[in-house]
DNA sequence: AAAACATGCTCAT
DNA sequence: TGAGCCTGTTTTA
């Protein structure tokens, strides 16, 4: 996405007003480069500004325009984040639509091609024009610009992101390090991004269930193999995610079970969002607890 | 129509 | 620990 952004200048403008400040600092400027780590967006400009933007649980980018992988020059409207744009919920001058690589990671929508720039929809704090890509920012939980200081600052109180390290083993080891040494529950150790970035409720669960270990265990008394297990569980689901623009967790799926999954999301996981139903593996229904006011998902059978 | 809910985080207490 | 933020879909009344 903000590949198809990087290298030309860029008309920034915050549609719905509570970015004007930082929309015309950037605005005018090119950017340079663009990074995630772990959940957030790290968007480098010529001027040595930082965009950072965080999606949280609503956030959203509406990609129009000639947007990478369409790559056919359609006039197109599809989304990255949550909520996902679902075929058929924005209908205008072309209803036709059609889906992307798998399921309904990537929807697009085709838009009238006489209304361009295409008008904003919803609240949109942020536009980023290039002249053939239009990309949208609605509902972020954090956009802001920073210095070059300001976002290392930021990105040293992450933990490591499997995608971004030299070093996938070393990384490892810094998780072992940081979760081995505290006595909270692994369950919250896993969710908090400086110990180890980008890991959410869906994969939490997902990650303990695959490695058999109770949230609830405090960190100290989880071995140090099981801490680096999961650390590589991690960086292979992840790769996996954004390879499939999907959370896609189970590896028992034949090729019919896969493409179920893809249209059914309550076939995707082991545990997330299973509350009361049969675990996959034992059947005993699976449980729903809080942890830090978060859902968490587990087998009390299966998970110790 | 209203309420509940959601892959998240920050701040205050 | 709880409130607040922010947007959209799904479920309930």
């Amino acid at each position: 996405m903000a590949l198809d952004l990087v290298g030309r200048p860029l008309a920034v403008s915050s549609p719905q007003g509570r970015f004007a400040a930082g929309a015309a600092r950037l605005d005018g400027r090119t950017m340079t480069s663009a990074t995630a780590v772990g959940k957030q967006l790290f968007a480098t400009f010529d001027s040595g500004d930082v965009l950072r933007v965080h999606l949280g649980l609503y956030g959203a980018w509406d990609l129009y325009g000639d947007v990478s992988p369409l790559g056919d020059g359609a006039r197109a409207r599809s989304s990255l984040g949550a909520p996902r744009v679902r075929p058929g919920a924005v209908m205008d001058a072309q209803p036709s639509t059609r889906r992307l690589r798998m399921g309904e990671a990537e929807s697009v929508l085709m838009v009238d091609q006489d209304a361009w720039p295409p008008p904003p929809i919803g609240q949109v704090r942020v536009r980023l024009d290039s002249g053939t890509v239009v990309a949208d920012l609605r509902g972020p939980t954090a956009c802001e610009v920073l210095t070059a200081d300001e976002a290392a600052l930021v990105r040293d109180r992450l933990g490591p992101d499997p995608q971004t390290v030299d070093d996938v083993d070393a990384a490892g080891q810094v998780v072992v390090d940081r979760v081995t040494r505290r006595n909270v529950a692994v369950g919250q150790l896993l969710m908090d991004q400086s110990v180890v970035a980008g890991i959410g409720n869906i994969y939490r669960a997902e990650l303990l269930f695959r490695a058999r270990l109770d949230p609830w265990t405090p960190g100290r008394r989880v071995p140090a193999d099981v801490v680096r297990a999961i650390w590589q569980d991690w960086a292979r689901l992840l790769a996996d995610g954004i390879r499939d623009g999907l959370i896609l967790t189970r590896e028992d799926l034949d090729a019919a079970g896969r493409a179920a999954a893809l249209h059914d999301p309550t076939l995707r996981h082991w545990v997330y969002g299973r509350g009361g139903l049969p675990c996959r593996v034992c059947g005993t229904p699976v449980l729903v607890e809080e942890m830090a006011t978060r859902k968490l998902y587990r087998c009390p059978r299966c998970q110790t």
